[in-house]
DNA sequence: GATGAATGAGTGTTCATTCAT
DNA sequence: GATGAATGAACACTCATTCAT
């Protein structure tokens, strides 16, 4: 009764070809033509399993946020007592892995799409809510361990977030290791003196 | 000093619309045919003046810049005590003035381009290391008046921009003036924590 | 006799849904996939029924040419006496319900197709022939009762099929009721005084 | 001070490879790229002259109207007296020449066309208007040298028009030349009765 | 300085159709 | 009977750019 579908492994696979060309092309030289191109495949192929160029768009970038989370709470794993998981969050929020997991970019190519896009920025509020979700209880415990002295353990994710981000953004322009390491572990004790204190 | 010639004022005119079409229409649909069509004016007469669109969107991007430039200097005027200059400075940087100062999309949109483009990359970096050149001597004061406890101005002027670039990135996106306010208290009580311990 | 097949049925179905989208979209953008879309089926479907497009455009002015056929002879029935159904005719034939019949833009491009495509211009022959069939027997019956003095009763048959179609091309331009009434009259009377005479 | 605008003269040219194509490929095969080809020209020039293809039809159905009026102003001049004047233009409006003018397939898909567009149809209706303004005043001389027993102008040159569409669009289809012939006779004579009477 | 003609490559999308399931 | 995968050609249109005037 009908043909097999094949729409989520094709689909998948659009979506990595997709990213290839983000990153050799950039977003703005990014075409259906030059994706299917690389696919050897019809353009209109692409349109049959996403219809508009923006539905792709839209579910490159879930696609993509998704790979960031699923990244993210891979790394939080592990590290059992409180504070050896206070100190394995900084080490890894402040680290070169993370820096460098996140790409240039393309990532900053979707970022750009969400102040054009509201479904685009829901998709990137959704991961930053759950990268909340994840800090909050790590922080609750640091606090229950009295290691931080705090009360409000969302603000204290929404501070790790921001940090984060605002380091990222910057050495992803610097681009000089050294300045890196050197504002890295300043911004790790500054975060450490401002919430223990 | 000798006044402007009018191919000086002709493509500042040009850059203004610009940044018009770039607001309304997205980086991706700017065209020059658009901007020309808001000036009423002959698509060949933007390439007269800036060759090719590679070079106009390099100009561009250098007027912008400019703009924050002024800006941040302009802000940072004022106050004579040490005291004085560090609560304004960080009123400034973690308030909502400056936050709506920088926009969305036009922004975002040339910091994207920054990734791909060598000259758009260095731009931002001058910008960014004249931020710290107007820093710089402001922590070197507090320091010196006592007021903050550190050896290195240099990682203040960082840890100052990379909060402040940190904070706009994340409000950008969760678009909650609330949220903003309960975030920029926190991180400015964290900043005065983490430098004056 | 024997019921009707499902494909049958099926293909009537499809044709109702073509005149549809041709009502609304226009010959020029109708499209088997807006069919289908419209059908909640599969564009395949559609050609498994007729093969080809132009099959089913075929299908279809054969379709919407039976529909005016039957509607005409429908009108033509009653009316008793030689004299009664010589008004009943013209009534008919330069009346609003008629012109209102005849939609004016799905005709109109079956009509246009007639003029490129051999099998459909066979169509509308076929059924100007059958509206003939109809009208020579009455045009017979009223010379017999001397109502109208002339010799060839093919003659009176296309002189009014010519008259209804130039009136009704005329009108659909036109567009303005009155003028229809006022053309309509005055084509009635020239009628009667032509063929009387 | 710029280019020469050679609008006009392409325009025309354009307008005329359109008549080309449209006759050999139907209306619905013509395209933009196709004309261009025949120019041996870039599809892009023809829509830097006519913004859309939708108002380059428009333009068409002007051009080729215009050409209606002009054709049908030729033929009308001529013939001193009213009686003259009256045969003569019987003979032209039920004659080969008038009905062999008007092509087939061009002429009928602009009709179509003016069911879906309102401005396409202004067109239309503005030629027979000014095909009216034409056939008044020798109406008017008719009734005024006795020859037609009418009193109102107006409704003598829709007649004329509604006959002469009328049999235009049945010999269309029909295609031959003996059935016309008989047909044309017929209806002459009829307009002649019923005028005359 | 400014216009308009002209190009050629490219865009996303739609089309009818075929074929495997 | 019906679906969905896949194709390849075509579509109108936009793009940045060049060049003559």
């Amino acid at each position: 009764m009908g043909r097999k579908s094949k729409a989520d492994v094709r689909k998948k696979e659009i979506l990595e070809n997709f990213y290839i060309i983000l990153n050799e092309e950039g977003f703005e030289n990014a075409s259906i033509a030059k994706i299917a191109k690389i696919m050897d495949v019809n353009p209109s192929l692409l349109i049959h399993y996403f219809k508009t160029k923006e539905e792709m768009v839209i579910a490159f970038v879930e696609y993509l946020l998704g790979r960031y989370e699923v990244a993210f709470k891979e790394q939080m794993l592990g590290a059992q007592s409180p504070q050896e998981r206070f100190n394995n969050v900084l080490d890894i929020m402040f680290g070169e892995d993370w820096l460098n997991f996140s790409d240039q970019t393309v990532f900053y190519a979707c970022y750009y799409l969400s102040t054009r896009n509201i479904r685009i920025k829901e998709l990137f509020k959704t991961m930053y809510i759950k990268f909340r979700e994840v800090l909050i209880p790590h922080a609750q415990s640091w606090m229950d361990a009295g290691i931080i002295k705090q009360t409000n353990p969302e603000n204290v994710a929404d501070f790790l977030i921001i940090m984060n981000e605002g380091l990222t953004y910057y050495d992803k322009l610097m681009g000089d290791i050294d300045g890196f390491r050197r504002r890295a572990k300043f911004l790790k004790e500054a975060v450490i003196k401002s919430l223990v204190a």
